[in-house]
DNA sequence: CTGAAAGCGCTTACAG
DNA sequence: CTGAAAGCGCTTACAG
């Protein structure tokens, strides 16, 4: 198949390519009849202008880049598909990388974006100092990053308030009698680790509940880690009566733990998780778990990303914004029920 | 940033930009002096070569496009993530459609491809008469679909054998006295769903068991379907013993729908689903279900693909690939119990 | 309202 | 081993 090119069209509509591309480009300054019979001539040999010539000159490639650490990860997932919708009616596509958590595997790909001149980057996971993207604000590459933000004053970013989150699922338990609370953390590398464990001690503090050391177990964010910190919760002299996990997908993997060891969700450990993934709300699993408005979210950072680059005024600001979580009530959170 | 180009390290390295551009696409013929004098500038001024530029004359954008469904699908999220990486890996990037098996989209997103100028694209769904993609067989464009296939004698596929896979359930529960087997089915204008229920059909045809229509329903690859169509199969006069669901996520909304009429399973229902996604191995899931091999199937697809673009000899002949499904035994299914 | 010319940042024969 | 020239398919001032 031989290519159509913008200067078949010229010489078959008799006009010039300057023509051809005012019409292409819904130029007003073509007369009626010309741009008619241009487009005619365009729609009978289905003539498609060749983006890669266009962008040459443009600077732009309407693509964006998606950076996040795991497509499979139902939180990435949801939130990867409300961006590519969003972005597509805005004429924008998607570039997605998995970068699995590894930083190395991140600058290759930051480096590959640039090279394919994507007009901005969207990072769903970013280290709170992350030197190679904080390059980035210097340099005034258009970039946000949601669910997680940079330390960076000048950053943009759209998240959720993770320390009020926590407070809310704290609240919870001891509205419920709770004081033994545990926590499994997240790393705190990154803001929704940092300040999710932020907001477990302050408002552990705050509510004078017990603080011992042991509560605050590691579970990096990782199914496996959140399990063996669960078990050794259990086996703890003084286990807790409730657990709260950083993640849904600690909390599930704390949930498969418990009752593995014999132990019963409600009645023996209320467990509470955070991010309210679809399969929290499952028959079988009915987790209770703070919600973030991860579509909202997903929605806002590639819209406004959009906005900063074809550069309205307004936008040109820095984008800072924090949404409100909400505790979603299930079936895995009960009244304290000391057994000992 | 003053953006930097091939002639503004030719000035400073004193050659021409086409002894840059050789050293660039690591050309033989440059004297080592030469080469590591232009590489030394090259670094110093984090020089990187634009890639538009590059694809006008070469004609390669190394850009693939994959149209999906729906990536929050846990199977497409998990198969996007193989692509993606194996792509990577062969220095190519990826562009994500997520079309919600709306086909004016699925077009749109055919177009938008093209007009990138994309080397080819990989289709996670197609329906088996689709009439846009065929015209790729016949304009020689580059695809292949993995998962599901075209009827076109020509097309380009790697995919489970359905038939076989559903034979391997049907056959399991026939071994433990199940002679009243119903099956939720998917859509027919996929070839997994068509396959599949073509190999339900032919099973219990050769088993002999019982062939009551109403124990073959429509759950059209949905949930919600999936789980009106057990809701009706528990009312029924002659509810089966078992269901065999076309895919995992109807089976675990059939699950759903068992369990809240008051049924146990697998004592009183035996159940089986398909794909064998991670859901499926959840402690309080624990789905029996057929396996397809689902990396190897997204990595060959994959790598077929991008050996097919590159032109290699041994591949220019059709892709067409059926790799073996396998039965995977948890906790629903048991021998048959009929209470009535 | 329309066209001729320059140019985007590269690669690729063609010479030497 | 290296350079000058042409060209990829467009857009964009500049003229008229």
């Amino acid at each position: 198949m031989i290519k159509i090119t913008i200067v078949d069209i010229a010489n078959i509509a008799g006009v010039s390519k300057s023509t051809v591309s005012r019409v292409i480009n819904k130029n007003k300054h073509v007369k009626k009849e010309t741009r008619d019979r241009i487009l005619k001539v365009i729609k009978e040999f289905g003539y498609i202008p060749d983006n890669i010539a266009r962008s040459l000159i443009t600077k732009k490639t309407f693509t964006i880049g998606l950076i996040i650490p795991d497509i499979v990860n139902p939180f990435y997932s949801e939130t990867s598909k409300i961006i590519e919708e969003t972005l597509r009616k805005l004429g924008y596509s998607l570039i997605i990388c998995n970068t699995n958590n590894q930083s190395d595997l991140q600058n290759k790909y930051m480096d590959i974006l640039l090279q394919r001149q994507v007009d901005g980057i969207i990072f769903g996971s970013v280290k709170t100092n992350d030197k190679n993207i904080k390059k980035f604000v210097e340099q005034g590459f258009p970039f946000i990053t949601y669910h997680r933000h940079l330390t960076n004053k000048n950053s943009n970013f759209v998240i959720s308030d993770d320390i009020e989150g926590i407070k809310i699922a704290v609240k919870h338990l001891v509205d419920l009698g709770h004081k033994d609370i545990a926590y499994i953390s997240g790393p705190t590398s990154f803001s929704t680790g940092f300040n999710r464990l932020k907001g477990f001690i302050e408002s552990r503090n705050s509510f004078k509940i017990n603080n011992d050391g042991s509560f605050i177990q590691d579970g990096g964010f990782s199914e496996k880690k959140s399990w063996l910190a669960t078990k050794k919760l259990l086996n703890s002299t003084n286990p807790p009566t409730a657990i709260i996990a950083a993640n849904d997908l600690m909390a599930i993997s704390a949930l498969d733990c418990i009752l593995q060891h014999g132990f019963s969700v409600p009645k023996d450990i209320s467990l509470i998780g955070y991010d309210n993934i679809n399969l929290a709300s499952h028959a079988r699993i009915q987790l209770t778990t703070i919600s973030i408005a991860k579509k909202k979210m997903a929605n806002l950072a590639a819209e406004l990303l959009v906005k900063k680059i074809m550069g309205k005024k307004e936008e040109s600001k820095k984008i800072q914004i924090k949404l409100t979580p909400k505790l979603i009530l299930r079936k895995t959170t009960d009244k304290v029920n000391r057994i000992k």
